[in-house]
DNA sequence: TAGATTGTTAATCGATTAACAATC
DNA sequence: TAGATTGTTAATCGATTAACAATC
């Protein structure tokens, strides 16, 4: 059962690089580049070459030595790789300004998600349409998850209700969460819960500064 | 010059973990509590004990053996550590649906940042007030960093205008960015940059449930 | 051929986890 | 005292970087 564990799992370092190689494809296919080498992707976003050669090869690519990578190619694998190119239903809790936003975002570039519809409790939001996305009562949230066979919720309630919110998502056969709030949540183990926390880049942000006043 | 290298570097993964500690403690001293310890804190947040305790090490506190620590104590050096007590003022770019929801989301709880001012270059959001944030235009961006000496930028415009705004906002004397946008930004070395990519955490989000539907 | 690049294997670096002494 | 906890040092683990062979 525990035998066959010669699958190298991803680093999740690379898994979250990976969406930003394929977010600068795109670029440099707009404008036109049909061949672009590991070092040269490295250069751009300030990488290592090295790095970069490692990355792309866990999506099962293979480039051609003194001309690198297909563009087209490597943005297939990637996409297909990150599953970018499937359909990721997912439902939205929380129609106020950052769930706004994230249904905004998704009109104008694809995100890897598709937000099939939004869910709140306010009765001024309710029927409100903002992107292409209708915003419906949370009570019609079970009856849609398993109409449209949904397991992604992305949670962009106020915190105060964002525990609530998430059992309600689970209760209703949600199996993965993208949790935008700063709540911590305690859900069930075999729930996938992704935080993504405002507050910890901040904290990054400021430390960095702070190092660099004190080396001026 | 080189030479005392003494001082170890704070692992970034520390930065990140130290405001979810915050968050949690917060939350568990409106409940009451006074001594608190870190294996406590590391069942509620899902954490290794061991490496509570020596994230908690870095701000310099001191707890007592078998009670752990001060909770206001812990949140003071916390804060202290974080630089979430001192005023970090900020200018927010871009008063779209994604700035907005930051506006709003620092009235409530405190992000360690305190964002001044809003600017924008859309007519019909010039003179709007989110929260308690006004909207300004981006002409009066530069004569703004210099009245009320602002060395943060967020950056929350749409995507093809990233750049171009980033480079405006360093010409006028910003230091820091913190870049929410897809962009990937171009700028000197000397300018600190945090990227906060909602793509990547998307792609570590489906890459586990992936996962989890190959063991099912 | 020389030089650039992929791709793999080895070495290094850094973060986490384990071990354990000190303390109350 | 026994047990729980801090705090430090050592061991392990995982990711990055370096080295190098293969290829065009």
């Amino acid at each position: 059962m525990q035998k066959d564990k010669k699958i190298k799992p991803v680093p999740e370092p690379t898994i979250k690089r990976l969406p930003v190689y394929l977010h600068y494809l795109n670029k440099a296919r707009l404008e036109g580049v049909i061949n672009i080498s590991a070092p040269t992707i490295a250069g751009e976003l300030k990488l290592d070459p090295t790095q970069v050669v490692k990355d792309l090869s866990f999506t099962g690519i293979k480039g051609r030595t003194k001309i690198g990578y297909n563009i087209y190619e490597l943005i297939h694998y990637l996409e297909e790789y990150l599953g970018f190119n499937k359909t990721n239903n997912a439902f939205l809790v929380g129609a106020g300004n950052l769930g706004s936003a994230l249904m905004a975002y998704q009109a104008g570039q694809s995100l890897g998600l598709k937000i099939l519809a939004a869910f709140d409790i306010s009765a001024d939001r309710i029927g409100e349409k903002t992107g292409q996305v209708n915003v419906l009562h949370m009570n019609n949230f079970g009856e849609m998850v398993k109409r449209l066979n949904v397991s992604i919720g992305i949670l962009t309630t106020p915190e105060h209700v964002a525990q609530e919110m998430a059992e309600k998502m689970i209760a209703c056969r949600i199996k993965a969460i993208w949790n935008l709030t700063p709540a911590y949540l305690k859900l069930p183990e075999n729930i996938i819960v992704q935080n993504t926390s405002m507050y910890s880049n901040v904290a990054v942000l400021l430390k960095r500064l702070e190092e660099s006043d004190v080396v001026i």
